[in-house]
DNA sequence: AGAAAAAACCGACCACAGTCAATTTTTGAT
DNA sequence: ATCAAAAATTGACTGTGGTCGGTTTTTTCT
């Protein structure tokens, strides 16, 4: 049974999270303090640290929830049938149009996540791992079609496409390469790892 | 000529620098305050903040200084005509050897290097640059050789291992896999970088 | 050498992330 | 309805990153 302690802490939660997305987004990470967000949520500023541990942690939080929602809606857009690379293009230019419009965002939770300052606990393995969870049968098929080679390990399949989404990120907010030309390099990167480097 | 007042930048700059790496690999980059950052430099605290302008800032100059050194060294450690794969596993466990001595400093210069606040400096990427000005005629090499396809432009090839270098490195700071079982991990993953996922 | 300009240095100060003891609200038992 | 225990809320407080105007040191010019 839900209590009336719980959904108000359900609400609380939410608002916390609404506030933080309007303020992150308008004025960056940085720029939003606390005491402002709390504020904004009409709530006390100690109460906001009695929900998440640290200001990074309000990130952390939106963005898993955000992700396991996109990973929903993009099951249903792929077909497990169509060619490799038209999926994986589906799957990671939604990612980084969503990266994109939620720049702040994206970057702190991508500091938390690629390169932690404590390892991941149990949880936020969870969330990873329900991605590949969402990816293994992609990569199952296409090994089925031949299309990947079958004595390699999907997770390091995987991995190895994460690492090159991983790059192009990194490409994008270093500036290297600008918003619109990072479908055609993802696509170039993508069918390079599958080719191959050697002749 | 070096004036007196270049010559005392000079030292005060390095002595910042010294106190720098003893406190944070001491005590954490967190926990490492600028004051005592400046006590234990001999100095004032505004002082500091007249030779880096954020504390991030010694981390990704002494950062940019180490890669300069080491690459310096690697150089003459690799020979070119070796096979690719040892050239590489070479340099890259000396950087990643360098990452898990400095933990801390690592995580912060991947922080503003791979997932950067404002895009890239010129200078900053200067040093990525010179990098891949140590690995190009690795690469070209390779390609002579026939262990690479020389349809590949020198960017893509180098970007491509770079980007599984950096999914090794988050590996390991998220935990994942543990220091002893990189080496292996790496090989695994360039190997497969260079014959390819398709069949 | 002496004065004026330029550069370097400094610590008091500000804003904000995170803490905590005191207070208020909710719950469950009688 | 009453009350005691548990949970939630709060804002004053602490420590630190970064700023800035005033001070000292160095250079340059005569």
């Amino acid at each position: 049974m839900t209590s009336r302690r719980e959904k108000n802490k359900r609400k609380t939660r939410k608002c916390i999270l609404d506030s933080a997305v309007r303020l992150f987004s308008r004025k960056g990470f940085d720029k939003t303090s606390i005491e402002e967000l709390a504020r904004e949520a009409g709530i006390g500023k100690g109460t906001v640290y009695s929900y998440f541990r640290t200001k990074r942690d309000i990130v952390k939080a939106f963005c898993d929830d955000q992700l396991e929602f996109a990973r929903s809606e993009l099951a249903a857009k792929t077909n497990p049938d169509m060619p490799l690379i038209e999926q994986l293009m589906i799957i990671f230019m939604a990612d980084f149009k969503y990266v994109t419009e939620n720049k702040e965002f994206g970057r702190v939770y991508l500091h938390e996540k690629v390169f932690p300052q404590e390892p991941l606990a149990e949880e936020d393995f969870q969330v990873q791992n329900d991605y590949f969870d969402m990816l293994y049968p992609i990569y199952q098929r296409a090994q089925d079609r031949g299309e990947l080679r079958k004595d390699l390990e999907l997770l390091h399949i995987s991995g190895h496409i994460y690492a090159v989404y991983l790059l192009m990120l990194s490409c994008w907010y270093t500036g290297m390469i600008p918003t619109e030309e990072i479908g055609e390099a993802m696509k170039v990167m993508v069918t390079q790892t599958i080719q191959g480097l050697k002749p």
